[in-house]
DNA sequence: ATGCCTTATTTCATAAGA
């Protein structure tokens, strides 16, 4: 099986390059991040013609995620148990009664897909580690090693995909010096990751192909990506069942390339699966 | 040090990303 994760920046953006690219590499399983597109608006149809069923979970303008599969697409999961909504200092404590305002934003999605228990993820970004954002970042991921702790009671193969948006060590961050004060390195949102390695999780660390770091994100600005200035955010966590089954792993950073890329590469495992 | 790009939207300006 071939499972692979990409935060394609907007499905409607990338629907080109993404079909190019299903058509290409050929995933089984496709775990998509940042679709910023209504689950009702999602190109179902067009990756459909591909042969792939679609679990979408979709808010509009931000956010969003989906997994496409060949290999059946069943007991989807739109969100987590527990997931917080974001509830910060830009909210009007009048707005909060407002249907919807309260509602979590579409950042997880899960199903099975041939025998493999699936999650499409995408934590938040944090913004500072003063901000409310980061706070809420941190309760994103308690509660999503509280869910993961109870599907692992019964699911021993899984994999959670995704952009979790923290950099595991020092070595993932093109220049850790620069990124002092950041989010996205901090201590706390490092240990957010080890929490959920200690549920049993390993961390599949993808081939780079091309220079030392596996990056998986390069910012669209000052020619990042030319210089590969990037982050490894993007990332695989497999129970013992699953990565002891990874044939090979790798960022397909071709996909970064070129007219029209999303900011964050595809990170591509091939499994064999009993 | 923001914002050297890019996205979507209550669009010709803003919010957000990481």
């Amino acid at each position: 099986m071939r499972l692979a994760t990409w935060n394609v920046n907007s499905v409607k953006a990338r629907l080109p390059r993404l079909l190019e690219w299903l058509d290409e590499a050929k995933p089984d399983v496709l775990c998509l991040q940042e679709i910023k597109s209504t689950t009702a608006l999602f190109p179902a149809g067009e990756v459909g013609e591909l042969g792939y069923e679609t679990a979408a979970h979709g808010e509009g303008r931000w956010n969003g995620v989906a997994i496409l599969s060949l290999v059946g697409l069943e007991n989807v999961s739109r969100g987590f148990p527990g997931q917080p909504s974001y509830e910060g200092e830009t909210v009007e404590p009048a707005l909060l009664d407002e249907p919807g305002l309260r509602t979590p934003e579409a950042r997880a999605v899960g199903a099975n897909c041939g025998g493999l228990r699936v999650w499409s993820l995408y934590a938040p970004n944090g913004r500072t580690p003063e901000s409310a954002h980061y706070a809420y970042k941190l309760e994103w991921f308690a509660a999503l090693r509280t869910a993961l702790a109870a599907e692992l009671e019964h699911e021993p193969q899984l994999a959670a995909c995704g952009d979790f948006n923290v950099a595991p060590t020092d070595d993932d961050v093109w220049d850790p010096k620069l990124f002092i004060g950041s989010t996205h390195v901090t201590p706390p949102e490092r240990q957010a990751l080890a929490d959920l390695r200690a549920l049993g999780l390993q961390d599949v660390v993808p081939t780079p192909m091309k220079g030392p770091h596996p990056f998986t994100y390069w910012d669209y600005r000052a020619g990042a990506f030319a210089k590969d200035q990037g982050m490894r955010i993007d990332l695989v966590y497999a129970t013992a069942a699953v990565a002891g089954r990874v044939d090979g792993a790798y960022v397909d950073r071709e996909a970064r390339k070129g007219k029209g890329p999303s900011d964050h590469a595809p990170v591509v495992v091939d499994l064999n699966l009993s």
